[in-house]
DNA sequence: TCCTACATTGGACAATGTCTAAGTCAAGAA
DNA sequence: TTCTTGACTTAGACATTGTCCAATGTAGGA
């Protein structure tokens, strides 16, 4: 991640704590965080961050492209570091976790000319769903 | 409509004069109201209606598979009466607009057996997203 | 070390959705 | 037709998620 703050250095920003831990807080795989629980994750190293801070950053972060938002339930978005490698995700109907997953072959496509409408396409995102292990097997 | 009239009353549902609003509201092709939206159109028929009824009546649509809930913004939640014809959205990334479409095959099939995680798949959604053709000559 | 433009903070506000207690009414019974 | 009753509706309080602003703090260059 610090790859990510070296980044962020080049494109000027200022590297304040608050910055720091939230980058910290989104390193991994598979990390999918409402902004509550990137706050909440990055109180823990710095109590006084402010959720307004947690949004400016996860904002900027998003509009330069080093995370993606996903909104898989309508209800808050989710924020995933993972934004250098395209792929797409895979969520439990039941506990709600969720997987990067990478199809094979481009889900644009699948959408011929005539179901287009005239639209210039930019890209396809799918969610797929389904029962993850532990909830398959708890019936 | 008079179709999903005659299916609710099936259902042992009174058919009030609110849930008939409601039902009108949400008849046609490619129509993607949000609750505000159909509490606002219900309500130029029935102005006493109130939110917490369509609120109701959307969430029962949706649980008996009359209707299907759309996200395709993070923002409200759109519901969308096109639900006994398997298809997919296409979203204008500068109006909003959405129209239904159909891919041809299964975008299901696209996600090979490693990447599934163990999981029972069940569905996917497929979001493209594009400018409409007014929005491409505008610029 | 000092400046200052940029960043952070707390809290008010906005948008969307949920819940509850009290009143209302659709539809079957007589 | 009228009565009865349990399902339905209502208004408004409350919850969740996100945005905005004025005051304060500070990173990094001079």
């Amino acid at each position: 991640m610090s790859d990510l703050l070296q980044r962020l250095r080049d494109r000027g920003w200022r590297l304040t704590a608050q910055r720091r831990v939230v980058a910290e807080v989104l390193d991994g795989e598979h990390v999918h965080y409402t902004a509550d629980e990137v706050h909440a994750r990055a109180a823990e190293r710095l109590p006084e961050i402010s959720r307004a801070t947690v949004y400016n950053t996860l904002g900027e972060l998003v509009s330069i492209g080093e995370v993606v938002e996903v909104s898989t339930d309508g209800r808050a978005k989710r924020y995933d570091p993972n934004a250098h490698h395209s792929h797409q995700h895979l969520v439990c109907s039941r506990c709600g976790v969720i997987r990067d997953v990478r199809p094979s072959g481009d889900p644009l496509a699948l959408l011929p000319e005539e179901e287009r409408f005239g639209f210039t396409l930019s890209e396809a995102t799918v969610t797929y769903r389904g029962l993850c292990p532990s909830c398959s097997s708890a019936g």
